[in-house]
DNA sequence: TAGATTGTTAATCGATTAACAATC
DNA sequence: TAGATTGTTAATCGATTAACAATC
């Protein structure tokens, strides 16, 4: 029997593999090596090959992996395959956008409703989908079992909106707001922080090494000129 | 002298660093020990301290950081110290979210313009910016020296709009577009695709014991109801 | 000086890569 | 059988954690 506790790493891979095999299974390619895998993913053949053993054998020696059968166990290992009900808490562009692609692009997800604080969002139409009162919230949550949302309010209203959603049930978090949410242990959050993207891809984008090699000068610079300019007075 | 080729998972931590600082600094707190900032940010004090001593001695032993000065070491590292000029392709919602995020939101950025195919997305105003045909872009990326760009268009248009910032000189990439792109290595590019974080957290927001019980109990049946249902034909 | 906290080196842990036997 | 590719074990690499000397 495979091993349990399966590394968070190796987690976000597994919904790149389905991806990729999406793809293959339209273009009616029904069987795929570990290594072909890797050209369309760009993770080693080793890595797909270990990644996938953590679950079980899905493949076939000498030949490589049916795209159906892989996909099939892919997405039960996912968790997929029943269609995951979703809320989103806040209608603004992010939430709208988040809302809509979900609907209409994503099979696996469905969502159910989105919210807003704002009076003027309310009744706003996403789709078919009507924009509702936060407060309408604990009523959703609890007729639909509701177990992840996703939360694109603003900084400041994001954890009093964590809570509530914890409070009535919801086990996972997709956290949009830039701000760390304190929830209990047994919640999952994952932080899609775009702001944090942006500014991490900067920082490689102009010229690193002498970006840094000015950044030591003045180091020095300032250590010499007596001890530090700051010291706590 | 520092040593470089410091790894991403340090420079991802980077732009958190900043934002709590950004926090305490408009908190008016003068000084923060590693513990206290790691209490803020969920890292530990042991790997906040290792982070910041790749770049250099930021702190005073025996007291802890000055916030306004470790900030600005931090801008500094991060290449934030000059606004960086970006533009977004695709002006559907994501795209207007993260043009409106930016311009408002995010001082160290500034978004110069916002590109659609779409006759109809063409002429909109985002706040007081302009979409414009994408035929544009080349003009704009080589006027302002664009070397930041985000991709929000769909999957399909993605690897177009992404040879075509390259060859006008784009250096990075912020890519939502749920593709690989295929770029020259010096390229760099960040996914930040929001299938795959709903996705992995969808794994964890059921019971995932029972799942994988369920699963290896399949594959098991599978196997003693002779080799395997596929096989190669 | 005593107390506190940094910066840095050493130890541990975990994840990736390499190698290869199993087997289709 | 020969060739190919998986599944798995061992080796390596890198990142995190622990420990502590330096020093404010």
């Amino acid at each position: 029997m495979p091993s349990r506790n399966i590394s968070k790493s190796v987690i976000k891979r597994l919904p790149i593999y389905l991806r990729i095999l999406d793809q293959l299974i339209r273009r009616e390619v029904e069987l795929i090596s570990s290594r072909e895998l890797s050209n369309e993913s760009g993770f080693t053949a080793e890595q797909i090959r270990k990644d996938l053993a953590y679950f079980g054998a899905f493949g076939t020696r000498g030949a490589g992996y049916n795209t159906i059968y892989l996909r099939e166990k892919l997405i039960k290992i996912i968790g997929l395959d029943s269609i995951t009900d979703t809320i989103v808490f806040g209608a603004g562009n992010l939430g709208t956008a988040l809302t809509r692609y979900n609907l209409t692009k994503n099979p696996y997800v469905n969502v159910v409703a989105a919210f807003d604080k704002n009076p003027q969002l309310i009744g706003k139409k996403i789709d078919s989908l009507e924009v509702l009162p936060i407060e309408k919230a604990p009523e959703v949550i609890r007729e639909y079992g509701i177990k992840v949302c996703l939360i694109t309010v603003p900084a400041m209203a994001a954890q009093e909106v964590a809570d509530l959603a914890v409070k009535h049930g919801v086990k996972a978090i997709l956290n949009f707001a830039p701000v760390k949410l304190s929830v209990p242990e047994e919640i999952h959050v994952h932080n899609a922080d775009l702001t944090i993207e942006l500014q991490s891809l900067i920082y490689y984008s102009s010229a690193e090494e002498e970006r840094l090699a000015r950044l030591d000068k003045e180091v020095e610079d300032n250590k010499s000129k007596s001890s530090k300019t700051f010291s706590y007075d």
